[in-house]
DNA sequence: CTCTAATCTGACCGATCGGTCAGCGACTGC
DNA sequence: GCAGTCGCTGACCGATCGGTCAGATTAGAG
């Protein structure tokens, strides 16, 4: 037993390293499109390299949305609860806008590659996991308005963080960009009880 | 010259034939994950015969998007003059609407595969006319809400109908989610001036 | 009938894909 | 020193991709 236990070699772990990579091209370029010879190359290493630390491309592209995938359900969890309770809707709000903001580029995989990609069972989960979350609150929006508002309101906000070009960062301005998502939503949601 | 001179072969072309096809098959798999064989299949010709009415399988897209992206074009030229007219706006949505129902299967191209397919010259043209769209309101919309409240609208509407399964394909309720999307938007669209 | 053009096809091509495998050097515990 | 594990690599594999090409089939014009 050393007496620096968990070693500092977290700077240089390439599984997370390729994690990181590969759900950036993944993100920008699409997944069928991005090559394991690609994401090696960025990542500097070799195909094989990748090979050797995931299974397959299909577990890479698993493990890069892992961490996404888990705290959706999470959410989910949350969801259910407080869907049905006005008040709480607010706090759905603010969680649902963080959950994009601070996992974007899954988010993006999963919103535009979604539907391509759903032979692949963790793409599968997230979806099914977006589903019932609609679907808490669709079971007491009977109306097509109300549910085409609800609609509007999710992939909306979804969407307008998922379709900026990757150099609108705008790292400065996220916070005023969080207001206003959390601010247009909340409206929404407000107005499905009408 | 026969006493029927257009001929009645419109029911058999190939070519429309398989603009149709790859239209539908690049929407629910990609375009990428779709093979020129996979389309040949779904035909019921040879990939020779698709290689022969297409110089490419680029060119395939491009000719099954062109519909859609002309009449984005012309879309286009009427919104920049009605998009600074309050009373011109709601004629504005209506239009933007019926766009989106008219080429369901195109806009979910462009919209979920348009960045992947970037290199794709008709699909950047696509975007940049959605762009300029945008920035015919954006230039009267300075605050960060504004814009994220049009960018909720425009872009939520679109994915409201392009995330909705080929299976809901609800043809009887048309019209309702047309009357609802329209209303939507429209609230959505009156509440920038405040 | 013959000639010609249009339509369609199978055989084939080089490139690239995801994935396998034997082996390389470096580090570690004994 | 030595055996064994770990991280990594190049060579290689079968499959599939988009695309080319020569030729078979058909239909219409003269």
């Amino acid at each position: 037993m050393p007496s620096i236990p968990p070693a500092p070699r977290v700077q240089t772990d390439a599984s997370a390293e390729l994690r990181v990579i590969a759900l950036q091209m993944f993100a920008e370029h699409g997944y069928t499109a991005t090559s394991l010879q690609q994401i090696a190359d960025a990542a500097g290493y070799s195909k094989s390299s990748v090979l050797y630390h995931f299974r397959s491309k299909e577990a890479l592209l698993e493990e890069a949305l892992a961490p996404a995938v888990q705290t959706l359900g999470a959410f989910l969890d949350s969801t259910v609860a407080r869907a049905s309770s006005d008040e709480l809707r607010s706090a759905f709000v603010v969680e649902f806008v963080d959950l994009l903001l601070e996992h974007r580029l899954a988010a993006h995989i999963i919103i535009n590659q979604g539907q391509t990609l759903s032979d692949i069972p963790m793409m599968d989960e997230a979806r099914r996991y977006i589903d019932c979350i609609g679907e808490s609150f669709m079971s007491e929006l009977p109306t097509t308005k109300q549910r085409i508002r609800l609609g509007i309101a999710l992939a909306g906000a979804a969407y307008v963080l998922v379709a900026s070009r990757p150099s609108v960062a705008d790292i400065e301005s996220v916070d005023e960009v969080r207001e206003a998502l959390v601010d247009v939503v909340s409206e929404l949601i407000a107005g499905l009880n009408r």
